[in-house]
DNA sequence: AATGGTTATGTTATATTATAACGCTTGTGT
DNA sequence: ACACAAGCGTTATAATATAACATAACCATT
């Protein structure tokens, strides 16, 4: 059994839990968790699909919220690693599990057809690469793996 | 010896190379690289550095170069792996080894300072995480590696 | 509860990145 | 030469993201 069972699975407990998370994070970091913050990384779990900014903008019931307010909760997500950004789709997913940050950089798996993506975390893989990088001097900040293909339901 | 002695070289020399085996690749595929993309392909080369598409649009000296025949020039090379887009970027290097395409897709070191980027081919890594892919029913289509950090030169 | 500093948000405008759609030109095979 | 496909020019616009400055909310100290 895997991780996430996303066939079948009840996805408001997803979205308590994180929200739940991120509130006490929040609360030992010190840090606000305000009511547009708390509506943006509502609305990224609203599944386990990858979600675009201004899909978020138009998601916001009043209509007058305007990019900069959005993009500043992203950006303060993205800080908190509420949240991470997934650089091939200019989209946005929810970190499962934020309170532990990742040793080993970001790495998912991303299915083209229905955006959905979950989190890997083969230390060995990213450990060998980044053997790799500093053979030729390089000095590693922030390894990230964006493995793309196809979700187990979408390979009809 | 790395692949890569980006310190001190002779740059003309990985351009001309560059040119010839796109011209090679281009005949042997079948496929015509026509002026434009020529030139394109040689600004991208101009360096080992990633580079911005408007950037290449302001480099044409005709200063009547618009966006689409950039961007279908950009669409072209990427066709047939001449180049590669880092997408933590939004920016284009050149592939210094188009006639091999990969089987462990692209895996770059990208240095957050200077935006030089170098290739890896570590099989290892990504056959670990194909495996891990594999395990949670994901077909792998293309898996990308981009590791940020600092090149050796930017570690001053 | 007033004060003042910091943090967060609102608002307008604009920058940056990328593509749609359409018509013309050029190349290629017959 | 002809027809078809591929490439390119041109205009407009879509999609993504940020700058800059004004206002408001928070909160620590008086």
């Amino acid at each position: 059994m895997t991780e996430h069972a996303h066939h079948q699975h009840n996805h408001n407990h997803c979205v308590k839990t994180a929200m739940e998370n991120a509130a006490l994070l929040c609360e030992e970091k010190g840090v606000r968790l305000t009511d547009t913050r708390k509506r943006v990384l509502e609305l990224i779990w609203q599944g386990h699909e990858a979600v675009k900014a201004y899909d978020l903008i138009q998601q916001f019931s009043d209509g007058g919220t305007k990019p900069p307010t959005v993009y500043r909760a992203l950006d303060f997500l993205l800080e908190q690693g509420l949240i991470h950004r997934i650089d091939s789709l200019n989209a946005f997913i929810g970190c499962p599990h934020p309170d532990h940050h990742d040793e080993c950089g970001l790495q998912v798996l991303v299915c083209d057809e229905c955006h959905l993506v979950e989190e890997l975390h083969t230390h060995d893989a990213v450990s060998t690469i980044a053997d790799a990088a500093s053979a030729t001097g390089f000095k590693v900040v922030r390894p990230v793996v964006e493995v793309h293909g196809l979700c187990e339901k979408c390979q009809a």
